[in-house]
DNA sequence: TCAGAAATGTAGCATGTGCTACATTTACTG
DNA sequence: CAGTAAATGTAGCACATGCTACATTTCTGA
């Protein structure tokens, strides 16, 4: 008898992959925001702490991420936002948000809602945000 | 002035991280019992098939998650689940299920569904599901 | 102003996961 | 049952992200 090879569906988790590839850029740009508006700027430390990693992790990553456009920064001086930095940033903070109200409006914890927030939000393909927000208008009737 | 430091919500963060470093584990397992489910056995090639990865890199992942006590195999052989394994696929895959399910009713395209369920599963915790669960079964009455 | 604190940066290490190239073993088929 | 195809395994590379230890620069307050 010869394998049914039970249909493959790698594309998910290429799919999968590849998101996580992107959730670096995601949380520092949504985070390097949020600190520029609550203290004027965002320095690596606080990003580190903010994180709960080392400083040198998120010196490097931002680095990296410097080289990909999304920041701008030099040495011993604040992290700025590039504009594409800017846009995904603004993507990821209302789209965050509308999951967090999702888990709110279904009733899951607000402790629970916030840690599943920040590990779900970059698997919410756009066609799924839309679905929720459409859904969360029509069941908060 | 000093830095308001923006609350820090490091905890967030850090439960992401842990997550990610147990997905294979999750992954592999429901894949693997799956293979068996429909072929008889789980063989490391089919398995990289379906994760659409080089079969070397399957076998090493395998390798660690046989030593984490997830699965037994012998050189040459196919793959068996322990309890351990077993539960955890279980576990997974009813997730996984229940998931598609809500996202099928708030009407996401049934590709995009399989995609964002594969990624966004591993970071649906326990009250999260029971939410969804109750949500589903109150919406679709 | 200037000494100590805080921030930034470098060096070097580990782990997980991705790859190709090549070797060996097992399975299938004529 | 021999020869080929498929599966398995090894070696060795890359990259992202985690860490500690230590060096240097900048900031700050007495
Ligand atoms: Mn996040
Ligand atoms: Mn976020
Ligand atoms: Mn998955
Ligand atoms: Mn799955």
């Amino acid at each position: 008898m010869t394998k049914t090879t039970s249909s493959i569906r790698s594309g998910a988790f290429k799919a999968t992959r590849k998101t996580h590839s992107n959730e670096s850029a995601e949380d520092y740009t949504e985070l390097v925001a949020d600190l520029i508006e609550a203290n004027g700027e965002a320095r690596t430390v606080e990003v580190a702490r903010h994180l709960g990693i080392s400083h040198v992790t998120a010196l490097r990553t931002i680095r990296r991420l410097q080289n990909e456009g999304f920041f701008e920064t030099a040495k011993h001086k604040p992290i700025y936002l590039t504009a594409k930095g800017k846009k995904l940033a603004a993507y990821c903070k209302e789209r965050h948000q509308t999951i967090l109200q999702f888990l709110n409006l279904i009733g899951v914890p607000e402790k629970v809602a916030e840690v599943d927030a920040e590990g779900v939000e970059h698997h919410i393909s756009k066609e799924t945000l839309r679905a929720l927000k459409e859904h969360i208008s029509k069941f908060a009737e």
